[in-house]
Parts: C-alpha cells; structure tokens; sequence
DNA sequence: CTGTGTTCCTGTTCGC
DNA sequence: TGCGAACAGGAACACA
C-alpha cells in the first residue's frame, strides 16, 4: 500500500514517541511477516535507545545506539500506531490493547508502545548494521530520491532515458525512482500530461522536467495531506490521509478530466498486470 | 533488456 | 442474504 508519502507520515507520526526513547522488550505475536524474523531480531532491539528515525524510499530506518539498524517496510497493508504512555499512580504500564493483525510491539521505557499491523503481511522488519545497510541487497540498488535533493528533469532523464520501458513501467521501478508506486505513477503522469506508453528514451528535456516537476509537487502534496487512505491505512496518529479526495485520474475511470480546458473522460487499463487510469485525451 | 505472470496473505467489493 | 470471484497500495522471481 504505503508508497513513499504514506511512509513519510508514518515516520513524521513515530518520530515523538520513538525518537530518543529506549525499546524495553519486544514483542513477536507471530515468527514471521513476509519472512521469518531473524532469531536475533528481538534481542538486537530490547535495550537500546532510538536515535533517530529515517526514511529511504519506502523504508522506515531507525538508528539504533547500538550501531544496529531497525529497518521496517510496510508492504501493502502495514501500519504503525501509538499507543499508552502514560503514568498511572507514579508507575508506567504498557497499555497497549490489541487489534487483529497486530504483529509487533515495541514496548518502550515510560508505557507507550508502537505497534506495528498489517493484515496482509506483505511487509517485513530486519536488523542490520548501519554501516552495511548501504551495501545491504535490498538497499544497494534503490534509486533515486524524488525530494531529497529535489528530483531534477536532467537527473530523470539521465534514469528514465536509458530505459525503453513504457513511462508507467519505469517510473514503477524502484532501481530507478525510489517511493512510487500504483497511485502515485498514476498521478504524476497526468500532471505531467504524458501517456503511460511513452518511452523514457524520447522524452524532451522539458518533458521530463515537467515529469520531475510533477512528481515532486504529486507527492509533497500528499505528503501534506497526511498521504493517502484507500481502505484503512492510518499515520502513527491513527488518523486517516485524506489525499484520496485529490485524486485526479486515480480509482476514478469514467470521471471527467480534470485537466483545465480537457474534455476527456479518465480510462483504466493494464500495465504489468496492474491498473493504470490516465486520460487519453490530455496525456499524450 | 523487456514485459508478463506468479507468489506471498487477508479483506472488501461486486455480480449473480 | 449468500457465495464465489475479482481485485487491492509492493516487490522479488521465473520465464519467454
């Protein structure tokens, strides 16, 4: 689900709670997400301090004072959510109430815990040393970041223009823009009024320009939003995003183009097995 | 190198 | 109302 503005407002919603706070234990309500947690996962964790809480394209990255790093994606259906925290009589007690799905509890010094669900379980968690997160194989090989430092068309170009994928396709694939994904893609393209069958290889320099213009603003405004909530993604505040709202082609086939001045009406059809919707009459 | 299909898993929605 | 099928934000992989 979460794509790159979900996961930044989950980290923006952890940061408070998780940020310089110590983990006190760790609970595992199952043996494995995507994959079986590492049998040191729950040890590498309880103890240590949270220095800072980061974000790699669609990774949640937390230094740990340990020198370990506590990696978290949140595949299709991942969330994170905050919850106690406060002193009863002078004492702290984990409060925490259980929900379906909920897979992970970081117990933290003081009551509060972060919770991580995800009925899917698509995603996954991992430690690994910080100095060889950078050389780790699902990290090596991410591309670009869209908004630090500010996507420029020159960069895309030089990414995208080397591909003779279709623009849906290549600006799907995290090896050379990191964070989008289904919705986003969508999205940019029709700021960007370019078809989803283009080519990377023949764009124009003002084309992908205007393409990296429209990636940046597609998602910092998402980013503003609190991201997208299609079915139950909420941030760390347990508030849902409400960007949905601003689709303009997305999960909206047979809806008027948005597009000022176009008279076209939004289509849906198929890239790689996946829905793509783009109006056929502005996006060319 | 490319596109396509499959897979992991559960929940929701749609058509009959 | 019930029931099965289709579909859903990700991404790695096998394969043609």
């Amino acid at each position: 689900m979460p794509e790159l503005p979900e996961v930044e407002t989950t980290r923006r919603g952890l940061i408070p709670a998780l940020e310089r706070a110590r983990i006190a234990r760790v609970e595992l309500r199952r043996k494995d997400l995507r994959f079986p947690f590492q049998p040191d996962f729950a040890d590498r964790l309880a103890g240590r301090r949270v220095e800072k809480l980061e974000r790699r394209a669609k990774y949640l990255v937390a230094r740990l004072d340990s020198g370990d790093a506590l990696v978290a994606h949140l595949g299709m259906s991942g969330s994170f959510r905050i919850e106690g925290g406060a002193p009863l009589a002078g004492l702290y007690y984990e409060t925490a109430r259980l929900a379906a799905h909920d897979h992970v509890l970081l117990h933290l010094e003081g009551g509060a815990s972060v919770i991580y669900n995800d009925p899917r379980r698509f995603g996954f968690m991992f430690v690994e040393r910080l100095e060889q997160l950078a050389a780790h194989p699902r990290f090596s090989g991410i591309g670009l970041e869209p908004l630090e430092p500010p996507l420029t068309g020159a960069a895309l170009r030089k990414r995208i223009g080397a591909s003779r994928a279709p623009l849906k396709a290549a600006l799907l694939d995290q090896r050379l823009i990191a964070g989008l994904g289904n919705i986003y893609v969508c999205e940019a393209l029709h700021r960007a009024r370019l078809s989803p069958d283009r080519r990377g290889a023949d764009l124009g320099k003002a084309e992908a320009a205007t393409l990296a213009r429209s990636i940046r603003a597609v998602l910092q405004e998402a980013i503003a939003a609190g991201g997208s909530t299609l079915r139950d993604f909420s941030g760390a505040d347990g508030k849902p995003g409400y960007f949905q709202h601003r689709f303009r082609v997305y999960d909206r086939e047979g809806a008027p183009c948005a597009t000022r001045g176009c008279k076209g009406l939004v289509q849906r059809a198929t890239h790689a097995g996946r829905s793509t919707f783009f109006c056929p009459s502005c996006q060319r």
